[in-house]
RNA sequence: GGAGGGAUUCCCGAGUUGGCCAAAGGGGGCAGACUGUAAAUCUGCUGGCACUGCCUUCGAAGGUUCGAAUCCUUCUCCCUCCA
């Protein structure tokens, strides 16, 4: 445990911390104790995502500074379904998908968090939610929870508002969450929680429970989602999350993604995504005009180190260097092979566009011809039947481009 | 259970006196110009294909018609009011 600096007081400069229950007590409490505090992850997918990295972030804060984090998996509470922040009802999940994703997670932040002895647990809340007998919940929590108090919670107020309106199953989702604090409370004396900004009410629910239910001190934190200086939500593309899991976004496209990163959003993203020094942070954060590349790229390498390790950020960042420096070819860059045959034969671009995943239809391949958007070699294909063979291949490789930032190598195979 | 209203292309949302509807407009996305692998701005594109044509789409299935997103029937789901 730091003795210099108080965990609490990093998470804050760096930029992590909205609101907080009590904020002096738990300063108090992380600065004289080792203390056990959770996260909850809701398996709604099959990978983490990048904003669920934000949550893991503190989690990896708070143990360096030695205290002890509880990771649970939702299992239970996917089963009912967050209404926070959402303007429709999740969609049901069964309970086969919600076991294959738990399993996922789990695998997923093992890379993160020592799970090692007594260092760090993850539970399943399906453990304890699952088995619940509802007259005697209702009667031992339902009781200490005011439906007046909980439909004057904001995520609750949107939805009554909304003509979609909000599920009795839903409606529960808040008591599940604030049991599972109470469990969690009594089994591992957990007394804090964490979670992202839109948690605040069910966070509170918690912590009011633990004190009417055994008296007891808890306290809840919540955390900034990530956004973009727009205050749109960080971490979407048009092809959906930016996924922690390489099979769904390639380390390149990883790395790609924060390269890219509005220059506003810079300095947030280094002090939040990477364990860079704040003064670091900082200087980068006010590099100017071309200067602040520089930035972006450290912040490129850094999360995709933390994320993917050094030998794959390597390799992004290698590959990108070289596409983007020198049109050069890299063996990292995406790379499509195709057969050996069919190059000879010759392919028409639309046609070697869609194989190459470039383009989603040959409509669409034409069309970005047309628009001058496809080049190889930095030589603008002409048109979409324009024969692409083997005697394009420099070294046995090809070099497609789709607009400025796209590069893909074709080889034979 | 009763009475009304609704379901449109990635999203929102026009269109419902039957043809001019692959379907307005906006958002998003992609591309071009300008740049710094940024933002903003301007321009073009945005269902598929064998692309001056054909095919599949307007909750689902049938029907009327030369012709239906538009009319009729049944079904599914959603919303509002009443209980």
């Amino acid at each position: 445990m730091s003795l210099l600096e108080n965990v609490l007081d990093v998470l804050k400069e760096r930029g992590y911390l909205e609101q907080a229950t009590h904020e002096d007590e738990i300063r108090e409490l992380l600065g004289k104790e080792s203390v056990t505090f959770y996260i909850g992850f809701d398996p709604t997918a099959d990978s983490l995502h990048v904003g669920h990295f934000l949550q893991v972030m503190v989690m990896m804060h708070m143990q360096r500074a030695g205290h002890r984090p509880i990771a649970i998996i939702g299992g239970g509470t996917a089963m009912v379904g967050d209404p926070s922040g959402r303007s429709d009802m999740r969609q049901m999940l069964t309970m086969e998908q919600i076991d294959h994703n738990a399993a996922s997670f789990k695998k997923q932040l093992s890379r993160f968090i020592d799970f090692g002895e007594g260092k760090a647990l993850m539970v399943n809340n399906a453990d304890w939610l699952l088995n619940l007998n509802y007259i005697e919940f209702l009667r031992n929590v339902g009781r200490h929870f005011s439906v007046n108090r909980m439909l004057s919670a904001e995520c609750f107020k949107s939805r009554m508002a909304a003509e979609s309106g909000l599920s009795f199953l839903e409606f529960n989702y808040m008591l599940m969450q604030s049991y599972d604090f109470l469990e969690l409370y009594r089994r591992y004396n957990c007394k804090l929680q964490f979670g992202g900004n839109d948690q605040w009410s069910n966070i509170i629910n918690g912590v009011d429970l633990i004190r009417r239910a055994d008296g007891g001190s808890a306290y809840g934190m919540t955390f900034k989602l990530l956004v973009t200086s727009e205050g749109k939500k960080m971490g979407k593309t048009q092809s959906g999350a930016v996924w922690l899991d390489p099979a769904k976004t390639s380390p390149y496209d990883f790395y790609q993604y924060w390269r890219n990163i509005d220059d506003p959003d810079v300095e947030n993203c280094l002090a939040l995504l990477t364990f860079l020094p704040m003064d670091e942070v900082r200087r980068l954060g006010a590099l100017k005009d071309q200067a602040i590349n520089e930035a972006k790229e450290v912040l490129a390498f850094e999360v995709t180190k933390l994320v993917h390790g050094e030998a794959e950020a390597l390799k992004a960042r290698e590959a990108a260097q070289a596409v983007f420096a020198g049109a050069g070819i890299s063996d990292n860059m995406p790379t499509t092979l195709i057969e050996a045959g069919q190059l000879d034969a010759g392919i028409d671009a639309a046609t070697l566009l869609v194989e190459t995943g470039l383009c989603a239809s040959k409509g669409e391949a034409r069309r970005l011809i047309q628009q001058n958007g496809v080049t190889l070699w930095d030589a603008p294909i002409q048109s979409f039947d324009q024969v692409i063979s083997s005697k394009d291949l420099k070294d046995g490789s090809m070099i497609l481009k789709k607009g400025k930032k796209t590069y893909h190598k074709v080889q034979a195979k």
